[in-house]
RNA sequence: GACCCCGUAGCUCAGCUGGACUAGAGCAAGUGCCUUCUAAGCACUAGGUCGCAGGUUCGAAUCCUGCCGGGGUCGCCA
């Protein structure tokens, strides 16, 4: 039950009778239409700018409008009264007997309270991480990592059919330069000393296993033959093992995306070939020369010839290069062939997860889809995850980037766990810079968002198994009518604006929306739990009073549901207890 | 030079895609309370010209333009 959007469907219904009413003719356009919950709980329950923004269709003042609107409103079963407000604001307070038929459809739809159908089916590709696979994944590509994953699930829960790949470029020049680092280390695990890694080369110690492991399938069979022999296999095994840590660090977080697709592939294919003579029969191919960049004009800067694509007749700031002027194809000539690739497999929604220093990225992504598809075919969207800043206690914690020594994906979750990382990742929005700080995040105290928010889910489990052992089960039908306290109508409210929260940030691609409703809900619930300090009739267990007791019970069963659908699709585990 | 992101209370941040008299939390500060159905506290108070200046609108923290300040990016690299 999403009691906002059938008000919604109410409020629209009644907008309309006004309108035949009235002898509108002309069609209405009940779009801007809301319905939604009042900043101020004392407005009442549902507030709609329904009059405010349908005036002009009815030729009316906003207050008049309001009128005939609230006098329909007024007789709906469910409306307990209708005031008018403002400029012309529609305040609904509904009767109590609202809040028990919300609980109980919290019951029975349980798991799948919170999913909604918004999607359609329509098919969705969430590309994220996507690290060059030239060693393990570092600090920088947590968020982007965790925040993939959870507007992944975002999209899921709200009825896309998503697909969660990561981009894999093995292609490039660089793969090469990681296979010769590699050898190094296979030569090194056949007892030569290599010294210093030479500049230019890999120098991590993470390449040693895959020396040892060259070692172990290829003996000295490779140590003498030309590089021309050794370098496909080398680079083989390696870019192997490399994906294989790849995915080991994902899985670290609970990160498992389903398609791995390989930049190599499409050369060897012939779809970037292919992709460029599509681009050639359109006419948005030609031979030229681009502008030196702005600004510092490279020392080294040279006009040469090559095969550009008219990035700029679709919004783009400058035409891209498919071609360098020595005949190989760029980097952003397999960026079309795989956009084009994503399109043919289906996909309607292209969402990119990328870090801010790729924000000039963003035009060139949408230019390629509207070149390839059409103006209305396929949505693109980039989300840019600004950079995290760590902390220990306070002090930033130093990495240098040289020698390999950077603080790895791994070395954060292995320290504080994937819950902590993934729920802090996600209480900020993607485009602040964060900062996480190993001391804070763990601590046990109401400071600490993600133990505020597990701590609650904890203690709903908590009282619910102290009521079993006092005998206390709870049944299908609760007498939810007895729960009267301000307290526990306000956060059978906030339970109430769950699905449309869910579809809110499902369409806003802004999963930290789910963070901080999970925190505001977990800080009400904590609130309710405190007052029974105070008054005792207000606990959650009433020993004198079983019937009150059970629908309270009942009641935490929607609060608990609530934060683990909430956690779920952060990717958090519910702690059951703490 | 161009483009992107950010600028909201002393600090860290929300602000539901333009709404309401009183712009919200948390921390820190001040005052009082408490030792518990699960302990890692609770309640109240104080605190803001929403970077600045224009504009659009019935209505702007939110949209547009121009500034100011902070960060980032920008050639055939990947």
């Amino acid at each position: 039950m999403n009691l906002f959007a059938e008000f919604l469907q109410v409020i629209r219904g009644a907008v309309t009778d006004v309108a035949a009413a009235q002898d509108i003719a002309a069609p209405l356009d009940l779009a801007r239409v809301t319905a939604e919950p009042p900043r101020d709980a004392t407005h009442g329950d549902i507030a709609t700018n329904a009059a405010m923004v349908m005036n002009k269709a009815f030729g009316t003042s906003p207050r008049a409008l309001a009128e005939l609107i609230a006098d329909r409103l007024a007789k709906h079963v469910d409306v307990a009264s209708v005031e008018i407000a403002g400029p012309g604001f529609i305040n609904l307070r509904l009767v109590s007997g609202i809040w028990p038929r919300v609980l109980t459809s919290i019951l029975a739809l349980g798991e799948s309270y919170g999913r909604s159908a918004m999607g359609g089916g329509r098919k969705a590709n969430v590309e994220y991480v996507s690290a060059n696979p030239t060693g393990p994944l570092h600090v920088g590509h947590v968020r982007g990592a965790v925040f993939g994953d959870a507007l992944a699930q975002l999209l899921t829960e709200t009825g896309f059919d998503v697909t969660r790949e990561y981009y894999i470029n093995d292609a490039g020049a660089q793969v090469d330069v990681l296979a010769r680092s590699a050898f190094l280390r296979y030569r090194e695990a056949l007892g030569e000393s290599i010294g210093d890694i030479p500049s230019g080369l890999y120098p991590g110690s993470y390449l040693k296993p895959v020396g040892e492991a060259l070692v172990r399938d290829y003996g000295t069979s490779l140590r003498d033959k030309p590089e021309s022999a050794w370098l496909p296999v080398v680079r083989e095994v390696t870019m192997d093992m490399m994906m294989d840590m790849i995915r080991a660090d994902l899985a670290a977080l609970n990160i498992r995306q389903e398609v791995f697709f390989s930049e190599k592939s499409l050369h060897e294919s012939g779809a970037v070939a292919e992709t460029i003579a599509d681009l050639r029969a359109k006419g948005l191919v030609y031979q030229g020369t681009l502008p030196p960049p702005k600004g510092e004009v490279p020392e080294d800067w040279e006009d040469r010839e090559q095969t550009l694509f008219r990035a700029t007749q679709f919004g783009d700031d400058v035409d891209r290069p498919l071609l360098k002027s020595d005949g190989a194809y760029t980097y952003f000539a397999s960026d079309v062939a795989y956009s084009r690739n994503k399109i043919a497999r289906g996909y309607r929604e292209l969402i990119y997860v990328l870090g801010a220093d790729h924000a000039g990225y963003v035009k060139r992504l949408e230019a390629i889809a509207r070149a390839l598809a059409g103006d209305d075919q396929v949505d693109v969207v980039v989300r840019l995850c600004q950079l995290v800043k760590l902390f220990r206690a306070g002090e930033p914690v130093r990495m240098s980037k040289r020698a390999g020594e950077f603080v790895t994906l791994r070395d954060v979750v292995d320290e504080v766990g994937p819950d902590v990382v993934r729920f802090m990742m996600l209480f900020r929005k993607n485009e602040a810079p964060l900062d996480f700080d190993f001391a804070k995040v763990t601590e046990q105290s109401k400071d600490n968002p993600v133990f505020y928010v597990q701590y609650a889910h904890a203690r709903t489990c908590s009282v619910i198994r102290n009521a079993a052992e006092e005998g206390v089960l709870v049944p299908d039908k609760a007498r939810f009518d007895r729960l009267e306290d301000d307290a526990e109508r306000a956060l059978a409210r906030r339970l109430a604006e769950f699905p449309r929260l869910v579809e809110a940030a499902a369409a806003a691609h802004e999963p930290h929306r789910i963070a901080f409703y999970l925190f505001d809900l977990a800080g009400d619930f904590h609130a309710l739990w405190n007052k029974g300090k105070d008054l005792p009739q207000l606990r959650f267990i009433v020993k004198e009073d079983v019937e009150l007791t059970l629908a309270r019970v009942a009641f935490l069963r929607a609060i608990r549901y609530v934060l683990a659908n909430g956690l779920r699709i952060l990717g958090v585990t519910p702690a059951e207890e703490m």
